[in-house]
DNA sequence: TTCCGATTTGACCAACCGGTCAAATCAACG
DNA sequence: CGTTGATTTGACCGGTTGGTCAAATCGGAA
């Protein structure tokens, strides 16, 4: 037994040197962009390998199996993804902060839109890895916010609407110029959509939570 | 040469007895269940074959490929899809013929869920086989709705909203609860969304539509 | 019943794909 | 240098999958 050592994904903490960490870098980027446009089961290890600039074993190397590169990729997703979440101020104002927080998931799916459609393909075949955090972590964050949104209706701040249908709406109506990206285009005649679509949601919303 | 009559798919309107269309239908139908869980290159054959009771020789008599199964579907579903777009009447009062439009859309994502998703998958790999009827039928249809709905914000019977934006809107809104059902139903705790869906969109577009 | 085309199927194939392995190469350090 | 462990790779493997084919079976008309 002489080499494996790089996948030390278990053990305590391994080393990790410098080069190591850029490969590992490196194949989550290429894992990022073949995972996003052709699915878990669509991508191929031979894409992904060259598209990282390596050969296949020299990628299995670095990861034991597709399913590994696969799950590092959705665990450092989600963190990410759902942050802007956490930014959410209960103690400022609320139309503000729930349209700051459609302002950053708009920008997420500008600047991230390989994520986001990763994000979606997992989800639309059944979140087959990620439902317990679904039911778990981002339920929680949910119930959460959930109860701060009451506190703000409650209070008159804030149009009376169910908090967790105005999530679904924050997040379908954002993530959708990632995921949706070709037809959005088609059917501006390939216009960048993203300055129509801010003042749009920003209208959208503000009708809908302003009291 | 003997066999291969039934997929006279060319020619002129081969006749198609009453089995032939059934056995077609069976394996549409099995073919959209597979296709909308795992895509494109997550379905396979054999899947599809079981799933509609036949051998894979035996689909393959009937559709002369995978690709073929799936160019079908989508075909057809593309037809049934814009549908609702066309039901839109430019002489009807325009908030609730938009309402409308809404709860039709949405009625769509709650009683053909497979259909939305198959639609899903398509459009989130970048569309590679219905972009041509993206930029063509699709575009055509929402250009001159757009024309519809800024003669009536023109007459000030309607806010004034980017009638494309506002396509897109209705589009994520209704379709994440088919193509995201699993993430509603986990933040839910898989109760049944529609109810309190329909409700909410309906406050959120009269909101944002009532002048 | 006989016949003929339509339908069905078991056996098979070539390509692809995830993953393994032993050997080669590299790089740092004494 | 030479040694040692980390890294890289070509060759290979077994399972899966889309698709083929020749032979068998079916079903209705004469």
């Amino acid at each position: 037994m002489i080499g494996k050592s790089a996948s030390g994904q278990s053990g305590k903490a391994a080393p990790q040197t410098r080069i190591q960490r850029a490969k590992r870098e490196a194949i989550l980027e290429a894992g990022l962009t073949v995972f996003s446009e052709a699915g878990f089961r669509g991508a191929t290890l031979d894409r992904i390998a060259s598209e990282a600039g390596l050969s296949k074993p020299n990628l299995l190397y670095y990861y034991p199996s597709k399913e590994a590169i696969y799950e590092a990729l959705l665990r450092g997703l989600l963190e990410t993804w759902l942050d802007p979440l956490q930014a959410i101020d209960p103690m400022g104002e609320p139309v503000e902060e729930l349209l700051g927080y459609v302002r950053r998931k708009l920008q997420m799916s500008r600047d991230f839109p390989r994520q986001s459609r990763l994000f979606a393909n997992e989800i639309v075949q059944g979140a087959p890895r990620i439902m317990p955090v679904l039911e778990g972590e981002l339920r929680g964050m949910v119930d959460r916010l959930a109860m701060v949104i009451e506190g703000w209706i409650a209070e008159g701040r804030l149009a009376p609407v169910d908090p967790r249908h105005l999530m679904f709406s924050v997040w379908s109506l954002t993530q959708h110029y990632a995921d949706f990206d070709v037809q959005v285009r088609a059917v501006l005649n390939a216009d960048d959509p993203y300055p129509g679509a801010e003042t749009h949601l920003e209208l959208l919303f503000r009708r809908l939570l302003t009291p």
